[in-house]
DNA sequence: CCTCATCGTTTGCATGATGCAAAATAGGTC
DNA sequence: GACCTATTTTGCATCATGCAAACGATGAGG
């Protein structure tokens, strides 16, 4: 719609990038789908998105994980189920309150979702390592402008970097 | 690890590249995740993709279909099945070859497939509009250098401009 | 023609993910 | 102590998934 209401000029504009966008988009999706199947014989996607929202979160309780995670409490509870069996997760009480249990990731569980992290990272390091210096600059500039075009704040070093990980990517089969 | 094993300036360098390409996947998958809701209270995620691969490729096999879905074609055969139930698919049997069907979206169906990537584009390209040209300019020359980098194809006028489309991001739901 | 290997589809079985609704449990109020 | 609320847990139904086996159609040799 947006670009069809407007004369040829400004149109092929906002669609050359936007083609350029989709592309790039269709990489980073490639490069996450690699770094995750890492774990994927050790988890399944929804609980490593369980194990990255434990990761970044903390100790939470039962209800606030399923919120983060957009699901129902009662899938959550099954989810943390099966981690705990595979001790991934740790599951206690709260002393201050005894009808909100704490969720916390083990050794184990916490190891999985920095090796997928790291490994995403690198892929991604690799990938600018590749290009010339003055290119990457005007990539990061290029890239700011975008994220801030697209209100979506700049992700300070808020830790160890979990952003969109854990997708599908339903074409990146049929490349 | 890439970026470890260098010296701090060439380091720091790739890691603020790093950084902003992970922001703005970030902002990508949420556009994404936006344009896959409207869709959902229609089709399970499975079941679009499912339908995405149908749009692209057309008239296929069940065996093509699982192959490009990457998933066991017992899994697809029920898929399927369901959405024939759902009057969004339909199943014909290959006249050349009476063992084989033929899979194909039904109108239905294939709104269903546009009216999503519709969305996505024009939000992707509402975004790219509230950038100044100049910056437009820029971010197509450095998406493209990044997208060589990577190995991605450019992706020309291939028909509808299907991609990195149905994904679930982890991340996104505690934003 | 009949038989057999093969390919594509389908079914049986098991596990995981998911949501809604209801039960059980713990905390706090009056 | 009765009552309301928040949290966890269980019951039930549906979808997704893979592996293995059964079924059905083709095509090649005999």
């Amino acid at each position: 719609m947006a670009e069809r209401a407007r004369p040829a000029g400004a149109t092929d504009d906002v669609d050359a990038v936007t083609r350029a966008v989709l592309t790039a988009s269709r990489l980073l999706v490639a490069v996450s789908a690699r770094s995750l199947a890492a774990a994927e014989d050790r988890v399944t996607l929804p609980q490593f998105r369980m194990l990255v929202v434990l990761s970044t979160h903390g100790a939470v309780n039962l209800v606030t994980a399923a919120d983060l995670l957009g699901v129902n409490p009662s899938t959550a509870m099954r989810m943390i189920d099966r981690l705990i069996a595979a001790d991934l997760v740790s599951r206690g009480v709260n002393p201050a309150n005894r009808r909100e249990t704490v969720l916390q990731l083990t050794p184990d569980g916490q190891r999985i979702v920095e090796d997928v992290t790291a490994r995403r990272r690198d892929e991604i390091a690799a990938i600018v390592a590749r290009m010339i210096p003055g290119q990457r600059e005007a990539l990061v500039d290029a890239l700011t402008a975008f994220a801030e075009a697209g209100g979506e704040p700049a992700a300070p070093g808020r830790g160890p970097d979990l952003y969109p990980l854990g997708w599908v990517d339903p074409t990146a089969s049929s490349a």
